[in-house]
DNA sequence: TAACTTTAGTTGCATATGCAACTAATATTT
DNA sequence: AAATATTAGTTGCATATGCAACTAAAGTTA
């Protein structure tokens, strides 16, 4: 991550989950984009995710995919002109409402997807290495928790 | 999050912990930021962690402070750059290594320090609500299992 | 129908991020 | 001592991100 370690300084543990949380997906996705690099594919995390949703669910409109990458319509603006660029998807004005896209993955989106997939399965694989299933359960369950803390409304005022 | 929902559509529900690390992390940061915004505090999520650092430790130099707040050296220089700006850190060039600047935290970066703990505390407090102890130590106690997964080098290879 | 409102997407401005190439200073080697 | 290597920090270029203001199209209201 660093180029050099520091090893004399103590990292102070916190009593919270918070820093943790943060950490660990800061690691997680330090190795993928590594991964990545390696297979030499002209892809990044971010762009495979939207390629991901595509995959599954074709010709959705850039609002639909903002909301299920959650990201910002802004944001997704400009990773699909990224994306568009290389070729690995392309936009459709919708005939109904002119002013929807929809998104549509072309096949060589499709072949860049097939050949990144095993990097993520790797990933999780290294990442979920000796955690058992009902680790794994339980974390998910409580990360639930912790989404529902803040997205029900009331929880939080 | 985004300024309309899309509730029709099925998000699909991953087996595995990744997505579900991503997403609580990028929810729990909105609220962060969006509270830090709430309170009128002229600082943002990534300054508030050199700032809280600089609190713990005063003086260290960049290179420990890139480490500890898992940043890369350049990041951290534009950090600092803006948060000296807003004379919220100093930089003093080491008398001993002059290549070496010692950062120290000013006493209006204390005081921003100080009516920002507040919102972190609330934002920890709202995300463990309802969670039990035994579920935050299991937590933590999986979280640096992967944390260990991908830095034991054998591991990952 | 005309005027107003809402919606989908884009763009300007700002933040944060990392790699690689760079400068300056220190440390090491020959 | 001079040449070489390493280290700390900066800067150029690229990515991703979000807010707010904008355009164009569609929907609603007067």
């Amino acid at each position: 991550m660093n180029e050099k370690e520091v090893t004399h300084i103590k990292v102070d543990f916190e009593d919270s989950i918070a820093p943790w949380l943060g950490k660990t997906v800061k690691i997680v996705d330090y190795f993928f984009h590594e991964e990545l690099l390696k297979e030499g594919l002209d892809i990044t995390k971010e762009q495979m995710v939207v390629l991901k949703k595509l995959h599954e669910q074709n010709g959705r409109n850039q609002n639909e995919l903002a909301f299920l990458t959650l990201r910002n319509k802004s944001t997704l603006t400009r990773l699909l002109t990224k994306m568009e660029k290389k070729k690995y998807i392309i936009r459709k004005q919708s005939e109904e409402d002119r002013r929807v896209n929809n998104v549509y993955i072309t096949p060589l989106g499709i072949e860049v997807y097939r050949k990144a997939r095993p990097v993520i399965l790797k990933i999780i694989g290294t990442m979920e290495n000796n955690i058992s299933e009902e680790e794994i359960d339980q974390m998910i369950s409580t990360l639930r928790k912790i989404q529902y803390n803040f997205t029900s409304q009331e929880a939080y005022l």
